[in-house]
DNA sequence: ATCGCAGCCTGTACGC
DNA sequence: TGCGTACAGGCTGCGA
């Protein structure tokens, strides 16, 4: 499931692969669904001839600038990968949208399960507004997490998963940010103090910069689990703490790791350590 | 403001 | 081994 640090694994993926400075010669688009805002022809249109100029992330969006000013978005969600092949090549089962590249590559996007979603914008500050803070900014200090989660009654673990509080968060990073800062998920976020904010901010740093430099998490072998554009596995995955770890010892304190619904997510914590 | 739920989807894990 | 079913979850949109 693609969170920041899979969504920048990507991101520099792409970037490695030179597809900054490609340019796209032919669109094909396989689900129709998988573009929002446009028809799969006006997209097409849109796209065809156009050089892809920067390779940027904002929040779990991968962003590609275009020469015209516009930019596409693309939203991995659960299942989406792109690979790079031969503009040649066959689209998999998979595939939902194909960028042939002038450069004889084609970029596939496969997505199993058809959530991802592809957007054109004349303005991506402007799309992606609502969105809250990045927590890897050297902006994104304890005072600016207080402040966001300022006054809000709701529990920690839905706030922390809403991207108009704080961006990039799933489901795995929520849950390992919430045991190394020892606080309880279903904590209102009102009943925070000082100390709780500034573990609550090292914690989510330090989680998601591991698993920036560990090319993200993998968790198991099938075909809906995430893979960087060179087809690696993230190696964050044996790092986890308490993700789907329940019944296990914790890390930290021996206690049997336990499993709830919150906020409808699987969520994963230490009861001893973790008190609400 | 906040919550809960349905819907989008299909591979996987599970029970029998 | 094979079948059917529940589950997984990022995000949106709806009603309460």
């Amino acid at each position: 499931m693609p969170e920041l640090p899979e969504v920048e694994t990507v991101v520099r993926g792409l970037r490695q692969a030179g597809l900054a400075g490609a340019v796209i010669r032919e669109v094909a688009v396989l689900w129709p669904r998988s573009i929002t805002g446009a028809t799969p022809g006006e997209f097409a249109a849109a796209l065809c001839g156009r050089a892809i100029t920067a390779v940027d992330r904002r929040a779990k969006y991968i962003v590609l600038a275009l020469d015209d000013g516009r930019s596409l978005l693309v939203h991995l969600r659960m299942t989406g990968q792109f690979r790079l092949g031969e503009a040649a090549a066959a689209a998999d089962a998979h595939d939902r949208v194909v960028l042939r590249l002038a450069d004889g590559r084609a970029l596939h996007f496969h997505d199993t399960r058809k959530f991802g979603r592809f957007r054109i914008v004349a303005h991506p500050g402007e799309a992606l507004a609502k969105l809250g803070p990045e927590p890897l900014d050297a902006a994104f200090t304890p005072e600016l997490l207080r402040a966001r989660l300022r006054g809000r009654r709701r529990l920690l673990k839905p706030l922390l998963l809403d991207q108009e509080v704080i961006a990039g968060l799933g489901n795995i990073y929520v849950d390992e940010a919430l045991w190394a800062a020892r606080l309880h998920p279903q904590r209102r976020a009102d009943t925070l103090r000082a100390a709780d904010f500034v573990r609550l901010h090292a914690a989510i740093r330090e989680v998601l910069t591991r698993a920036v430099a560990a090319g993200g998490t993998t968790l198991g072998t099938g075909a809906t689990n995430f893979l960087s554009v060179a087809g690696r596995r993230g190696g964050h995955a044996e790092a986890l703490r308490v993700f789907r770890r329940h019944g296990a010892p914790c890390p930290r304190c021996g206690a049997k790791l336990a499993r709830m619904v919150v906020a409808a997510r699987g969520t994963h914590l230490c009861p001893r350590c973790q008190r609400r």
